[in-house]
DNA sequence: AATGAATCCCCCGTAAAGGGGGATTATTTG
DNA sequence: CAAATAATCCCCCTTTACGGGGGATTCATT
């Protein structure tokens, strides 16, 4: 019933994992420790982006693990390379450094997990296991920086009724729609634009947006 | 030197704990499993949020494991009048389902961690190490929720300069600011404006954020 | 009594927005 | 090679929005 390597992601399935990473000490422990575990196949193991993308068609992979510091092409700008190559292919990022905007880059560009490199390969494994799944793969550290870009900051300057025209600024919206959308007159929303612009010492829409994105009023 | 509820989280610190969570059954479990552990240590452990508020300035938990599902005051609501009473303690949310919109408002509100109610005790109690720590905590599913949301669609209809300008006008920026950071002329943005308002088929920028957002073209 | 919040009103001038038409280059692609 | 696409720039037009200035009122909380 199973060939060497299944097409489908059967739970009982083997999973076939690619790595690319330059350290050879890392790529070579990598390759071993998933060699020792009959639930996974290594299909590739390349020191660079640039020659992985030549094989990535043969080996089709269903988990990629992909250094996010590589010589040559970064493993974020590879990212929408290989997802071109293999649409449905899973991607978890290895890094040593916690970076917000590497981060960010790489789940826009749609990798499926971001790890740490001091995970424990178990729990490595556990993370390629629930991306075949479906699943997300996150460290905790990477998981805090996450949540963190969500978290309203709760000492605004700003009141309740200037926060939601804010808010209501950030997404567009014209003054006059602004005070359809809230049932009041548009001379009222003139008043919370000017106090909100007093209040972040801002004169335009763009850098109130700025602002309040920044210190997390919105 | 460890006093029975200390106030540092050392690494070797017992961790206070505080269970808000309406199922006796699962209340009772996890009160259990985490008194079988020397690692943590329960304060409290409550049916309702009410009920809860009154007491967690006594209790001074470290960690505050919270039902999303609650009668009378919901999880997500209570988030902040938690936060009122102990700004730094660290709320990790209990779920079956893994409606969105819920998991965004629990972020929003200050939720160090999102985990479902499937997440076997042991893994619950590795999650609660971790935000400790100054950590974050998903359950997969979660995880992917949260990424997607992060992930963009590259099949837009828009082209790169397009998507670009969008961007800009996403933030609020004025057609003749947009031209100025991207070094063209203002009727060149115009063009590209009306272009981008026929793919979408909209007519102001507020329409055209909410279906770009809408579709993850930006 | 005072403060802050939310509401509404008037003035002013400049700039922006949206829609119509078109043209010119590259580059990509069939 | 020819055609399509992308990116650039140009003109017309009208309406609305924007930012800044000065106020006032009501209501709740302090």
């Amino acid at each position: 019933m199973y060939a060497d390597k299944p097409f489908t992601s059967d739970t009982a399935a083997i999973i076939n994992v690619c790595i690319i990473e330059d350290d050879e000490v890392i790529r070579r422990g990598y390759i071993s420790l998933l060699q020792s575990d009959e639930g996974f196949f290594t299909s590739g193991a390349y020191a660079a982006a640039e020659e992985a993308l030549k094989h990535l068609e043969e080996d089709q992979p269903d988990v990629i693990l992909l250094d996010i510091q590589l010589p040559g092409i970064k493993g974020v700008d590879a990212l929408p390379a290989i997802k071109k190559i293999l649409p449905h292919v899973q991607i978890i990022m290895l890094t040593v450094h916690e970076t917000e905007d590497l981060i960010f880059t790489a789940l826009k560009n749609g990798a499926s997990g971001y790890l740490t490199k001091n995970t424990p390969f178990s729990k490595i494994k556990d993370h390629i296991r629930e991306v075949v799944k479906g699943g997300g793969a996150m460290s905790a550290g990477i998981a805090m920086q996450v949540m963190r870009h969500f978290q309203k900051n709760l000492n605004t300057p700003l009141t309740k009724r200037e926060t939601e025209i804010l808010e209501c600024i950030a997404d567009g919206k014209s003054r006059s729609k602004i005070a359809a959308q809230l049932f009041i007159d548009l001379e009222t929303v003139k008043s919370h634009i000017k106090n909100i612009y007093h209040k972040l010492d801002v004169n335009s829409r763009d850098e109130a947006i700025k602002v309040a994105r920044k210190d997390r009023y919105i």
